[in-house]
RNA sequence: GGGGGGUUACCGAAGCGGUCAAACGGGUCAGACUGUAAAUCUGAUGGCUAUGCCUUCGCAGGUUCGAAUCCUGCACCCCCCA
């Protein structure tokens, strides 16, 4: 099957430029795909999820990825889709992020695999040159001012020029369009990229760029639009109360990670196989079928959720996210060192206590439950333990009386408690 | 400026001299059920060294053996008349 049709399959292709034409032009021979990549963070989320998927379809059929960091633009802010101004960056900022990020791409792309190796650039590094009178002359000249009005991102902000500060555009965003236009125009000549690929939203940044590298350089380029990757209700994939969802372990830790993928709804989980993961047709189906007779079992979120966290995390962040997510749902604690609860627990609350507490007949289960700060008194602690709500090492406890000695320590030092179904807290005697 | 009504626990709202740590509803926390869903059901819900003790009913005083409940003053809120 072709790329194209398989992109196409997979719900990937939501406009091109050249819907007769792209899938043999992309079959005569290798070519070079750009998509921008946000710099506003210093690590990628869930949102960037299908831009480096798409890249590196893009490359596994033989073509050649380059990802490009928003620098410039980053500092000035892509009015696409946003209500309003973004907060300028400062370059310090920028510069730092740019590296967080291209360490993320390397999982998704192999950046030394000879002619289709994939190139992490950054279009401050060209623009930055840019002085603003031969940006004029060279870029602005090109862009009729009509054609830009006319486009739906500046219209609707125009619209909005009556209510108050927050409406209306700036001139600075306004200029937006022509920076990313241009970079469509520089990648071509540097790389001889022939194609850029964005989410829907971009649609307008793209044709911008084609239009100025036919002017500038009588040449004609692509564009390809994958549909933004919404939730059935209609809200942003990749939020959940607490934030964002992030590629980096750091900020979102592989078993966050992995849950968020385990708890996406039945309606999207299909389009999140299809669209993210490597799984083929056949295996698809397979699953959509067996989510029809057992919906409960979950088979598809599961699978969903080790496909992704794989890409991101490798093989040994899926296991870790694995392994905590069977103990954070009852398995009982045991054989496992400090430095292995460390990790699975790394996103719960722990309190460092002095070992001498658990000697002389022990901690009482209610003051160590308030320690731990599951409890906001002892009298709160009490009812969650009569109530048979509290556990250690996922061990319920029996008992108000409960003493909690050395022979408790799940590990080394440390002791894992538990209130109701899914409130833990650690407690580390040292 | 005059008249009336209000202020109760996380929120809403009963209580109007003892049996009030204070009904009821929501929320919250546990438990059961379940698909790590939704709904439902059950229990709990001021603190503590705990069959008792301590601190709460706008704030400060007072009456009384005894006050969330009565009296006085103060603060804030709402309504009506100027």
């Amino acid at each position: 099957m072709s790329l194209l049709s398989d992109l196409r399959l997979r719900g990937l292709i939501h406009q091109t430029t050249d819907d007769e034409g792209m899938d043999q032009w992309l079959q005569e021979r290798p070519r070079t795909v750009y998509a921008g990549f946000d710099p506003t963070a210093d690590s990628l989320h869930v949102g960037s999820l299908l831009g480096l998927v798409v890249l590196r379809r893009f490359q596994q059929a033989g073509h050649k990825p380059i990802a490009v960091v928003g620098g410039a633009t980053g500092m000035i802010g892509d009015p696409s889709g946003k209500s309003d101004e973004r907060n300028l960056l400062s370059k310090e900022a920028l510069a730092q992020n740019v590296a967080g990020l291209g360490e993320q791409m390397r999982k998704f792309l192999d950046f030394d695999c000879g002619s289709c190796s994939a190139e992490l650039v950054n279009n401050f590094d060209w623009t930055g040159q840019w002085s603003y009178l031969e940006f004029l002359r060279d870029v602005g000249k090109n862009f009729p001012v009509n054609v830009m009005l006319a486009k739906d991102s500046v219209k609707s902000r125009l619209g909005r020029s009556d209510e108050g500060q927050s409406g209306g555009m700036s001139y600075t965003e306004f200029s937006y369009m022509l920076l990313q236009a241009y970079d469509f125009v520089h990648l071509n000549e540097k790389f001889a990229c022939e194609l850029q690929a964005g989410g829907s939203d971009q649609w307008g940044n793209i044709t911008a760029g084609i239009d100025l590298a036919r002017r500038m350089n009588s040449v004609q380029l692509r564009g390809l639009t994958w549909p933004l990757l919404t939730k059935s209700d209609g809200t942003k994939m990749g939020k959940t109360e607490s934030g964002t969802v992030w590629l980096a372990a750091e900020r979102t830790s592989p078993y966050q990670f992995y849950q968020y993928w385990i708890n996406v709804e039945d309606a999207d989980v299909g389009n999140c196989l299809r669209m993210l993961t490597e799984l083929n047709q056949g295996e698809i189906e397979a699953l959509e079928v067996a989510r029809e007779n057992e919906a409960g079992k979950r088979e598809s979120q599961r699978r969903l959720a080790e496909e992704i966290t794989r890409l991101v995390h490798g093989d040994e962040g899926l296991s870790v996210a694995q392994k905590a997510t069977e103990i954070f749902f009852g398995a009982e604690i045991s054989d496992l060192d400090d430095s292995q609860l460390r990790q699975i627990f790394a996103d719960v609350p722990s309190k460092q206590l002095a070992k001498t507490r658990l000697t002389d007949g022990g901690l009482a289960i209610v003051d160590a439950l308030v320690e731990a700060g599951l409890s906001k008194s002892k009298g709160e602690a009490r009812r969650t333990v009569e109530q048979g709500g509290a556990y250690v090492n996922n061990r319920r406890v029996e008992g108000i009386a409960t003493q909690l000695t050395a022979e408790h320590l799940a590990s080394e030092t440390v002791l894992v408690l538990r209130s109701g179904k899914k409130k833990y807290a650690l407690l580390r005697f040292e």
